[in-house]
DNA sequence: GGTCTGAGTCTGTCAAACAGACTTAGGATG
DNA sequence: CATCCTAAGTCTGTTTGACAGACTCAGACC
């Protein structure tokens, strides 16, 4: 076997390590399905997704600090002002992400009766999954289509 | 606001979470990112992906417990048997997940001259991303319609 | 016999997760 | 007024996991 390619090149400013320096933390991506879910008050978070609350807080702070969720004060009638977290435009771009975790966790770990929740087509009510496309608009049908290449900051790796 | 529908059902086979049980692990995509890129013997992950070997060999052990990753044998003449790691079907099925990761890092949290690695479609050389389909093949323009249902196997949540 | 290499394992320290109790601010209740 | 309630955290003490770096082991090679 020769060596592989992408040896060449450090893994510094790798888009999926950066990714992952967010979203690996535990328990970021369980904050992330409540809040994609509409799930946005700490409380009903914590309780729904049974994370700790000094995670949750944490998880919190880290998603807003990356500019990916957005605290927001609202007040309803007789009650003092709170907050809520919504995601921002930077936030609602890791949809793909979520579909495509759901998409394999549906498949390949569900118990034998299926998945707990679906992803749907808000319009015709079919399921939705995620497909690799082209930047010209093909649909790419097999995944060993597609393959990794250095980009425009790539750093050698020694 | 009303009550979020996603409260009405608990988050046990909540298949983000059966993901993450397993991906949210510290390290355990980033070994990924290796084998999908063409790295499959333990020094060569080690010293490319920066995880120390504890942690390697721990991720390891993990993937190949869920029939992720299987650990083959192989011998290079003058040499003895080692093993190195291959994706199994179930693995590859990942592939989307991943190249959604670095699509979202990529645009998000690369350095001002670009991300480090691109997703190129292998024959025409475009750049590939993820984009949501429909079960019958649309696409989906906007992330806003699509949102989850409950699945066959949901279960309330009290 | 000594050395090299790939593939781990072991150790001691330090950071993070956990459950569960405590805090705080403002409104509602008696 | 005093008390209670709730949302949204913070604090504490224990245990698990990460880290760097040393050590092990097996086979090939000198």
């Amino acid at each position: 076997m020769s060596t592989p390619p992408a040896l060449e090149w450090s893994v510094a400013n790798c888009p999926i390590g950066r990714a992952m320096d967010i979203l690996g933390e535990s328990g970021t991506v369980i904050v992330l399905r409540e809040i994609f879910n509409g799930v946005r008050r700490f409380d009903l978070m914590q309780r729904h997704s049974g994370l700790s609350r000094a995670v949750l807080s944490n998880r919190l702070a880290l998603l807003v600090e990356h500019g990916i969720v957005q605290r927001v004060a609202y007040r309803e009638p007789g009650d003092r002002e709170r907050h809520e977290y919504r995601l921002t435009p930077r936030g609602f771009d890791l949809q793909p992400v979520m579909v495509a975790l759901a998409d394999w966790g549906g498949t390949h770990l569900s118990d034998p009766d299926g998945p707990a929740v679906e992803v749907e087509h808000r319009d015709c009510g079919a399921r939705a999954h995620v497909a690799l496309v082209c930047e010209d608009g093909h649909q790419i049908e097999r995944l060993r289509d597609v393959r990794t290449r250095p980009g425009p900051a790539a750093v050698p790796f020694t």
